[in-house]
DNA sequence: CCGTATCCAAAACGATACTG
DNA sequence: CAGTATCGTTTTGGATACGG
């Protein structure tokens, strides 16, 4: 027969089993742009079109913002408006939720700034102090 | 000439060039298991042996906890004490930086018990309500 | 202007076999 | 017990060309 651990043991197992939602939401954010893109409609507290966050991301290709607004679309997080001009426009504003997960990624933010530095000088220590590349760690 | 919009736009991407803090900490949480692995010793409030780590984790490979142990101890956020006995003894802890990871792994996990949801019904809606399997959404 | 489609390289992940 | 080594698959990201 099972003991009460066991039983804790198997509930807490049963987080991990699948659908767990922590996941799903870093699933959202920890891919390469994604942040970033959250971060540019964040800034500009209202709509922004497809080039416009193009060039305000600097090195973005094309697929990967199309990419990347499609995933937040479909997560809920932006809102895609599409104007039938000719040409085409094209709009991106953050949901409520977007907004939310914008707060959330604040608080990661919060946490880095005080935190990362830590991480970085325990990476250098692992990496046995060796050649280590000047790293700024006063930003965001 | 710059503007003003010019610097601020500046300084705003300058945080993306490269050692964006916040990057590093999902970097960190965002593989497949750093999250549970974490989970687990915070669970265990104490120090748990390699095989005892694997058999909570249950489907884990040696290979994947290996190389995530390592990340985390390179990361400073879990420590390995080696005793050299035969056979040899490894035990892994949550060190005072993994305790405070744990506390924002937390706050992610709080988030996204209540917003999880949204984001998953989000995703049904785009992918137009076909086949949707069931989704325990009430776990961790 | 706002995308798609295609191809390619690199990285993450997993299964399996072997070692002090 | 606690790993390492190797190999194959899957996923991710980028470059380029093309279309409505």
């Amino acid at each position: 027969m099972g003991t009460a651990f066991d039983q804790d043991t198997e509930q807490w197992r049963a987080r991990f089993r699948n659908g767990c939602p922590s996941r799903t939401v870093l699933e959202v954010l920890a891919n390469k742009w994604a942040l970033y893109v959250l971060s540019a409609l964040r800034r500009a507290d209202g709509p922004m079109r497809f080039n416009e966050l193009r060039r305000l991301l600097g090195d973005i290709t094309q697929k990967m913002l199309t990419q990347t607004l499609k995933n937040l679309e479909r997560d809920g997080l932006v809102a895609r408006t599409v104007y039938p001009t000719v040409p085409p426009r094209v709009e991106y504003a953050l949901t409520e939720l977007g907004v939310d997960v914008g707060r959330l990624t604040h608080a990661v933010g919060e946490w880095a700034v005080t935190h990362a530095p830590e991480i970085i000088a325990a990476r250098a220590r692992y990496d046995g102090r060796a050649s280590q590349p000047p790293v700024p760690v006063t930003m965001i």
